[in-house]
DNA sequence: TTCTTATATTCTACTATTGACATATTCCGA
DNA sequence: TCGGAATATGTCAATAGTAGAATATAAGAA
């Protein structure tokens, strides 16, 4: 079997370099593909693909029909993957003090002692 | 050429579903290789391929070196990942009032107004 | 040392992605 | 209606991931 599809959701969308790239750039506002090809130093096929993707999972939306078109970011698209991430936001968040450490430590502790797996 | 290594950084590595569920399992405590294949439904082989891959990219740590290990997520790992998706915040944040979003817009429309590309 | 359990590795087949290049499409203006 | 600029799509070759099954490895116990 092979990889999930790109298009699948925003998590594989987001996972190609090139496409973190172009959405960190629309977020200074609205760009064409052109635009986005010349700030980024891509070719503009590459650029149309990779915004195809963007748009199948819901992250860029489209204004314009014509042969100008301007592309906008949809950061809501990336609520679902905020939403996941942040979960584990306590490992690294410094405002959790000492004791609440060490309680989720012996927690972890006593859960691997009883029951490893499950 | 070819997608990007699921071994080069936290988001290909996390792309993959099965890799997520690891994770999110992996919240409730230490879990052997057998206890996340049996709790996920999947093959120890496959248990095993994904927690390598998650331990490249520096998202899980194993504990004890015999044939019953111990692994544990590592949440930090995925602290890029959750500051880069943050800039997007904004999109989807109830807390940000109408006079915001408003000059928001304004300034995005602005900008594309001035300078479509660059 | 030998057996046993838990985990890691190898191999194969299939599939989808990526970049590069070429070409098709679309709409605006003359 | 026709030409041209901007964008979308198609083809090709190369690459790497995934599942599945079989097998190798490692460490503790007898």
């Amino acid at each position: 079997m092979a990889r999930s599809a790109t298009t699948s959701d925003a998590f594989n969308a987001v996972a190609e370099p090139q496409r973190r790239n172009i959405l960190t750039l629309l977020t200074k506002g609205e760009r064409t593909v052109n635009g986005i090809a010349a700030t980024l130093g891509l070719t503009q096929p590459q650029v149309s693909k990779h915004l195809s993707v963007l748009k199948q999972v819901g992250l860029v939306t489209v204004r314009g029909s014509g042969p100008q078109r301007f592309y906008k970011v949809n950061g809501a698209g990336l609520k679902p993957m905020h939403d996941w991430v942040s979960t584990f936001e306590q490992s690294w968040s410094e405002s959790m003090d000492r004791l609440e450490v060490y309680l989720k430590e012996l927690q972890a502790k006593t859960q691997s002692e009883n029951k490893p797996n499950e």
